[in-house]
DNA sequence: TTGACAAGGTCTCAGATGGAGACCGATATG
DNA sequence: CATATCGGTCTCCATCTGAGACCTTGTCAA
């Protein structure tokens, strides 16, 4: 059984769970790390263990802001453990658990596919541009 | 190697390609397919090609605006085929491209650990809400 | 004849979400 | 004395999202 056969089959059954959005694992679990920073962050933590400034510096445009939330969250889920040595200032470490391990067995996965059909996004993207932008390339068109 | 130094081996070698956001192939894919949406619908199409208003039924709590909204990026990216009958009323169907096949490899490998350890993480879950209501249960509180 | 309804959206408006940047507290450093 | 560090929080504003109205064109029921 291929991939996509498992899937559709997972899919229907899901719809066969009734309507309820919050009691399907994977409804929930998506809501969860599927945000902008989820999983970026658990790579980043597969890396190694690494305290709030040095994810901070690796990952340039998330805010101080996001970084906390998304720390925490994670921290609540079990995928993340936050250690804090109460020094003057205060040195946090954040690692992954046992169970954030465990996760990067599928984002293995997702990360081995966007590198290697990045190119046919990229050629999918222009394509789509180009079919926009195309009733009006006939001529040069100013301003 | 297991999952986690091969995911960290990734990671080192994406920061040391400078601090390009949108150079880096899974922070660009993981930007676009990082949303509530995007791969909760190519779970749905995994299942089989569908209308617009079928998507719309078995994902109750999608608006049509983001519905269409995503089914277009997707079919921007090259991973979702858009086919339009001309029939009164139009007739649309989405399917998955090559491409978007593809994807349900790795996407599968995240849904199976979503179910597999959805228990594990609702258990750190109560746990964590314990521990925040725990100081203050010693008595009521009152506003 | 009038009305409702269908599909596949778009549009507008209000509320949730995210980023930018100020601020904090205590200490080490220049 | 001024400044920087660390790990955040707070406020403010821009963007994103959802809810719901509306559109077109033809068919069917009343």
């Amino acid at each position: 059984m291929d991939a996509r056969s498992a899937l559709g089959a997972r899919f229907s059954h899901w719809l066969a769970m009734g309507p309820d959005p919050g009691g399907c694992p994977v409804r929930n679990l998506l809501d969860r790390l599927g945000d902008r920073w989820s999983m970026l962050l658990l790579a980043a933590l597969a890396d190694g263990p690494k305290r709030f400034s040095v994810l901070a510096r690796v990952i340039p445009d998330i805010s101080r802001r996001m970084l906390s939330q998304t720390l925490r969250s994670l921290e609540a889920d079990g995928l993340v453990l936050r250690d804090v040595q109460p020094t003057v200032p205060p040195s946090v470490t954040y690692s992954l658990t046992a169970l954030g391990e465990s996760f990067t067995a599928p984002l293995l996965g997702l990360v081995t596919w966007a590198e290697a059909h990045f190119g046919l996004v990229q050629a999918a993207r222009a394509r789509a541009r180009t079919d926009l932008t195309d009733p009006g390339d006939l001529r040069a068109r100013p301003s």
